[in-house]
DNA sequence: ACTAAATAGTCCAAAATCGCTCTATAAAGT
DNA sequence: ACTTTATAGAGCGATTTTGGACTATTTAGT
């Protein structure tokens, strides 16, 4: 009947046979998942993108659904708490995101009254960034959400394997001249 | 010559200057980083996103001027190739995307021929994708620079640090239902 | 069997992102 | 000093991305 139906749809097209999951099992995703992981050609590279976004990606949408703040504005403030007199091209080189991204952000964290942005003495073409009361109050209070999660990701690890991750991840920064570069 | 600049500059600053770093040296990149990264309130999951934004966001620039191809479609082409007989939905879950993402994407590789797509004969809903020819090729054509970069990223790792780094990242991903949720 | 809930996908408008180009200032080379 | 090159940032327009509402089909609950 409903195959039926949809034979009569799309009389032209030869039909696919079923995909072998069955839909709606919590099992889904873990099969899928081992069938993506499994002889990745990139396996770490892929494994660690994967990570990163599934602990980044719900983080920017609840950050953006109840503060109102983009990814690139977030990015603007958690730099400056970690280093304040920052300006836009810092910030965009250290994150390697665009400038023109950063300069939106920091337009917007302007009028938001989140940063200040003066005129460098020394430097008359650039701006220095820093953190208002407000600003500084907006990132205390979404900040609290990225360790819990940083936490929960990290539960499965004991102590020493943490560090050795931090030690792993330490040693390919440290060597990104050697590698992070464009094309 | 820079340094001496600087160093200038820094005995005459008044309020908002002087932020210590010398523009123009490869130096600055490494000295911001080590204060982005001092302290840092979420030090593996800043890390992490770190080197994944620098591992991904080159390549993705370089496809989508070469092979003119959005970072969505590399991804629903990358999981067919892992997995052919995915549909939309299916790929969405497993990477965490929008499912609207998925199916723009999914929708401009047709337009493109790189991929078909059939409705599923056991769920007249689901389309099933799989490559096609020119598909594979584009692929090919593509992932040997994402296997380059990967190869280069890990070049400070010894074996057994490779090894070790992919055996602590399978342990968070198996553990991801207990922390990859969205809010 | 029948209703309610879940699922696959589409469509659309709003927003974010980003490449390009332009101005201004500063540094480097001669 | 003077020319050249590099840097900081702004503005604009095109593309991508995405949330939300909607339809069609399937599954679950009773």
């Amino acid at each position: 009947m409903a195959v039926k139906a949809a034979a009569k749809r799309k009389s032209g097209t030869t039909e696919e046979l079923n995909v072998g999951w069955q839909p709606g099992e919590r099992v889904l995703h873990g099969l899928l998942l081992d069938a993506i992981l499994k002889d990745n050609p990139i396996p770490l590279a892929y494994r660690m993108n994967y990570i990163a976004n599934f602990y980044v990606g719900p983080l920017v949408a609840m950050m953006e659904k109840s503060f109102k703040l983009t990814r690139s504005e977030w990015i603007v403030l958690f730099c400056l708490t970690r280093q304040p007199r920052l300006n836009a091209q810092q910030i965009s080189i250290v994150t390697g995101r665009p400038k023109t991204s950063i300069a939106g952000a920091v337009k917007l964290l302007q009028k938001k009254g989140l940063i200040t942005r003066k005129t460098d003495i020394a430097d008359s073409r650039a701006r220095v960034l820093h953190l208002s009361d407000s600003g500084q109050r907006i990132y205390t209070a979404i900040i609290g959400s990225f360790i819990e999660r940083e936490k929960a990701m990290l539960e499965t690890l004991d102590p020493a394997e943490r560090r050795e991750l931090g030690r792993l991840f330490g040693k390919i920064i440290a060597a990104a001249d050697a590698w992070a570069k464009p094309y």
